[in-house]
DNA sequence: CTTGACATCGAACGCATGTTCAGGTATGAT
DNA sequence: ATCATACCTGAACATGCGTTCGATGTCAAG
């Protein structure tokens, strides 16, 4: 019944208590007591649990302040890198306007079920976050821009573009909003989709085109089978 | 007639134990108690702490876990959220094997040059991360599952996979790499593009096929023009 | 001056929480 | 069998720490 700890490593109830330790700080923003450890791990004893501490301190896994309530935090588990959180502005599909941008405008960026967290290192250097917003893509009509029904593109600010990047625009002749490699010819713009098999649109230079913002980044949550 | 209170919201002592409160916490990882708040904060008593606390918590600049100690945050103002380091592992392309994964090896996931930072928000609850690896796609031939050169695919350990779930898989038939849906059927497995217009592969399930993870997410950065 | 809301103090109270100890039970080596 | 080691138990103990309360000081309104 016993169980037997591998000579190296960490055993399984140590990984179980250190999961534990980072979930709660994640939870409540303070570390856990150590009864609160016991009765999550399933250990009946105070002694016990502080005799895994003691052990996962001496590994080096945490620090312990002594004495101090709640005084125990897991090392190097804080990974906290800067994030920027761009708040996804409403949805883009083929049949729907743009959201609108409101320049100047605060978002309200408090509410993460209404934004995404990236990490600045993640983004070109001179992006400060002001300029950034995101949109949700709805239906399969990106395919062609390798961009799929989910994914989140996430979009800076532009009134117009220079040849190769990608823009969303907006296109007044076939009433449709897109996402394309962008390219200025001699008297006509090309709107190349990413997927090199696909053909490219072309648009004059004397018919409208509103080019919304240009594309920094798509993620895709890849939908897990429940 | 009431009494106006200091000018604005907040008096001085208040400033002062919020942003005592902060400054403990990044440094400590825990919150403070109150008695080291009135130290620290020229109170001589524990009561006119808590009294200051109430206030605060009343105006919602922070949230109190009654009875419980140091159980106190501060609300709001956190710019940054938590992010996990996943490592990239190298390179995944059609030719090319999958970088081997060595389980129970701790990657140096402090270089961040060779790894990506993921705010956990964005990722199932349950990963701790320590399952999690990304792969970086070296060619186009993963245009059919949608994804490019260069992306970033956020991958999770696993040996086999339920259907519907996207995974990484090793063909040795083809001597190939790929990244597809995965369908169980009878006699055979059906491995089908995420770009609904391409067809699926189908293996004979006395045909090896190597799972190597599902995938969790993907990752594009898109190029700047220089 | 009196009143009353606000701020402060000091002390006591009591639960929360870390620590310690005197034993138990298993497994493996001697 | 004997001993050593790792793992576990339950309880007692000491103290960290939140809570409560009566007393005092301050200041503006009545």
């Amino acid at each position: 019944m016993m169980m037997v700890r591998k000579s190296k490593g960490l055993g399984e109830r140590h990984q179980k208590i250190l999961d534990f330790i980072q979930e709660y700080q994640r939870k409540y923003k303070h570390p856990p007591s150590i009864r609160e450890i016991g009765e999550n791990c399933d250990i009946s004893s105070t002694s016990v649990v502080n005799y895994y501490l003691d052990q996962l301190e001496k590994n080096g896994y945490i620090e312990r302040d002594r004495k101090i309530s709640r005084g125990l935090r897991v090392i190097g588990a804080n990974t906290s890198v800067e994030t920027l959180r761009i708040p996804i502005l409403g949805p883009i599909a083929a049949g729907l306007p743009l959201p609108e941008l409101q320049p100047g405008v605060n978002y309200f960026t408090d509410n993460e079920i209404n934004a995404v967290d990236v990490a600045r290192n993640l983004l070109p250097a001179k992006d400060k976050g002001a300029d950034l917003y995101a949109l949700e893509v709805k239906g399969e009509s990106m395919i062609d821009a390798m961009i799929n029904d989910g994914d989140i593109v996430v979009m800076r600010r532009a009134d117009d573009a220079r040849n190769g990047e990608m823009v969303a625009v907006w296109l007044p002749r076939d009433n449709e909003a897109t996402l394309k490699y962008f390219f200025k010819e001699k008297d006509r713009y090309r709107l190349q989709p990413a997927n090199p098999t696909m053909k490219p649109i072309f648009i004059n230079k004397d018919e409208p085109l509103e080019i919304k913002g240009k594309v920094v980044m798509v993620i895709r949550k890849v939908e897990m089978v429940a």
